[in-house]
DNA sequence: GTGATGACGATAT
DNA sequence: TATATCGCCATCA
């Protein structure tokens, strides 16, 4: 097999692509841009990808992606008032509400174009009855 | 090629 | 919920 997906080797290129899906407002965890990227893509190649993202951070939302405890490893970067410029709210800890900013991944129709795969449902982890408005 | 490092995740306690 | 331990994979020295 030749020209397979991982042989582009460009798991950066589509860490930037998925990541540059997560509306504003609303965050998505290591794991789930792994997950979405597919393809071996662990939850730290997509660390080191925000890490190596260099003169691209001013084009890709890299503060939308946080830890799946949500909390920022990033303390320094802004990060924290980028998102509470978005609208994110966090708690008293300082750690994101993932259950009311949690991204549910790309649109399925999206991820098949790009070749990606949508995020798989989580149980349990449904969004804020309280906050589910509409 | 090997070892160490890292913007992590999941599970167990 | 927080802490501890293991695993997982790409990049760097």
């Amino acid at each position: 097999m030749s020209t397979s997906a991982r042989d582009e080797r460009d798991y950066f290129e589509r860490i930037y692509t998925v990541a540059d899906q997560v509306p504003r407002g609303q965050v998505a965890t290591y794991g789930d841009l792994a997950t979405i990227v597919g393809e071996g893509c662990d939850a730290r190649i997509v660390g080191h990808a925000l890490g190596a993202l260099g003169a691209r951070a001013k084009t890709v939302p890299w503060q939308r992606i946080i830890s799946r405890t949500g909390g920022i490893s990033t303390s320094g970067h802004g990060q924290r008032e980028l998102l509470e410029a978005e609208g994110v709210a966090f708690d008293e800890k300082g750690h994101v509400r993932m259950a009311a900013h949690h991204w549910e991944g790309p649109s399925e129709e999206w991820a098949r174009a790009h070749g990606f795969q949508p995020l798989p449902r989580r149980p349990g982890s449904a969004p804020d009855p309280q906050l589910r408005l509409f």
